[in-house]
DNA sequence: TCTCGTGTTCTATATAGTAGAACAGCTAAA
DNA sequence: TTTAGCTGTTCTACTATATAGAACACGAGA
């Protein structure tokens, strides 16, 4: 471990999220370092060109970040390709509309439409929430179908029980994994105040050509505009939307619009009576399913797939 | 200077250019490092979260770059703030539209509108150019009203000399003047084929409530639509449109459209030489055109999309 | 004039990173 | 199968490197 590195990257961070202009002796206070120490490392940057010093020794981050983040992965392409899907649901919504993709145990907003209605939800571009809170995280969730021992290696718990942000956020991985199986056999997934009291929200995974998910399209509404009827109304339409999205990228089978048949959900959404450290039902049933891994191969999560 | 550091953010860097996972053998030879020095280093990154290593040891770039670069300074406000205004002039001419910013010698690009008419122009959001070739640069340049030698100091030239990248750019500091006197008295930038061949380019600047520059609306056509007439008619919604937007930000001010009283502008070298662009525009002619962008507000169909 | 607060520079010290070889896992050829 | 030649990773002695602290320079107030 790099400590010198690591710290040049803590200050880097610092300095993005600061926004204005800092002075040395505030970064140095803010990250414990000496004045001196982080003189050198602020130099270091300022010479790298990931921050700038104006005329009175205020540091901020540069446009490096910004340019280099605008390159990160696909996320650029993605964004790009899928940007007037989103533009349309919006304009045939006149909802709040997001692309999200997984980080980790959290979505990340990639882009956003903002609705002309006032939304209590607040997010933004660059923007993280966790994944089993929000409608877009539990749809790629939901299209990735762990089993529970995967499924807590992905949201960073060691227990079945998952933080609860608001009084509606499904707090147990039973709960969750009932909520991710109908999200499954809709082809959408929900959040009803899971994350945010006041607002819930829909969303649809995007699969590229492999049929693997690659984003989520999701929704905002305000809670006294979504009730179930709205809900599925406007659910239709952004399910039908992220179908359109992943046929443009290549994604032929129409599969991950609803569950595969025979498969019986019903069971997955009782599961777990007792302890569900193994139910070994899920994670044996990983290859009868064959919305996706029938039409894709896509059974190793760790296969390179370049060229 | 910190070492460690400055290894670290190249790699971090060439891994974010570099789009595709990339293995350590190819990072270690691509920075000249040893491999158990680019182990490291590559370590740190991803314990820090800067990067990822997937199942097969294949390094990229994390989402993290994308979430702080969605953060730096005001750029994302500005972008935000500004979007809608984008969005008006991109319906209203069906041109390609750029908002950029200075950053040192550079203009990089915020925001993009692509056009649905095909454009040779090449650009993205993050992409760079060299301010003194496109029309935002010089848009941007000119509100600065620099003299000669802040000016060398800005673009980073010794001489009076400037790089040509095409045999129509404006290779000296006195050429470069004299075009940016032009846009100052115009209220707007242009670029006839100076960076890319068959690409011109409009640009008119942004001021804040305090009237201080700080970006730039772009418009990128093929030259072969780009005729002095058709340049001028472009330009005028472009200048209207930043003023627009100008006013949005709190500038009152609308000197910004003419050139500072007193100020002796001469002849502005060969180029526009009468083409009806209401020279001197009177400043009381701010907002010529109110109705687009106020009226359109956020949600914008410009971009035909789906289906 | 002082003081206090900056940002920056300097220097002795030892911590922290380096280079190189060794190890482990894999694929492809022998 | 064995063998060779790639990987990525780990280990270790060495020393170059970053560190901490004080000193310096500059400005703003009092």
């Amino acid at each position: 471990m790099d400590s010198t590195l690591a710290k040049g990257l803590g200050v880097l961070e610092w300095l993005a999220r600061q926004g204005e202009g800092a002075r040395l002796a505030d970064v140095a206070q803010a990250l414990g370092l000496g004045r001196s120490n982080a003189h050198r490392t602020l130099q270091t940057l300022v010479q790298c060109g990931w921050a700038t010093q104006d005329g009175a020794s205020r540091y901020s981050a540069s446009l490096k970040l910004f340019e280099l983040g605008a390159l990160v992965d696909g996320a650029v392409d993605l964004k790009n390709h899928l940007h007037p899907f989103l533009a349309a649901l919006a304009q045939a919504t006149g909802e709040t509309i997001h692309l999200a993709v997984l980080d980790g145990p959290d979505i990340v907003y990639l882009d956003k439409f903002d609705s002309p209605l006032p939304v209590a939800a607040y997010s933004r571009i660059g923007g993280r929430a966790p994944a089993y809170c929000v409608a877009s995280g539990k749809a790629l969730l939901a299209a990735l179908a762990l089993n529970d021992a995967a499924l807590r290696t992905k949201l960073g718990v060691a227990t079945d029980d998952l933080p609860a942000h608001t009084p509606h956020t499904l707090a147990t991985l039973a709960a969750l994994q009932a909520d991710l199986a109908a999200a499954r056999t809709r082809g959408w997934a929900s959040n009803f105040e899971e994350w945010r009291l006041g607002v819930c929200g829909l969303g649809a995974a995007v699969f590229n050509a492999r049929a693997e998910p690659v984003a989520a399209i999701g929704m905002s509404v305000p809670a006294i505009r979504c009730t179930p009827a709205q809900a599925s109304a406007l659910a239709l339409q952004l399910r039908a939307c992220a179908a359109q999205a992943s046929a443009s990228l290549g994604c032929t089978a129409p599969a991950h619009l609803a569950a595969p048949p025979g498969q019986n959900l019903g069971q997955a959404r009782g599961q777990t009576p007792g302890n569900s450290t193994a139910p070994s039902a899920p994670t044996s049933r990983a290859a009868p399913r064959p919305a996706q891994a029938a039409t894709t191969g896509r059974h190793n999560p760790s296969v390179p797939a370049t060229t």
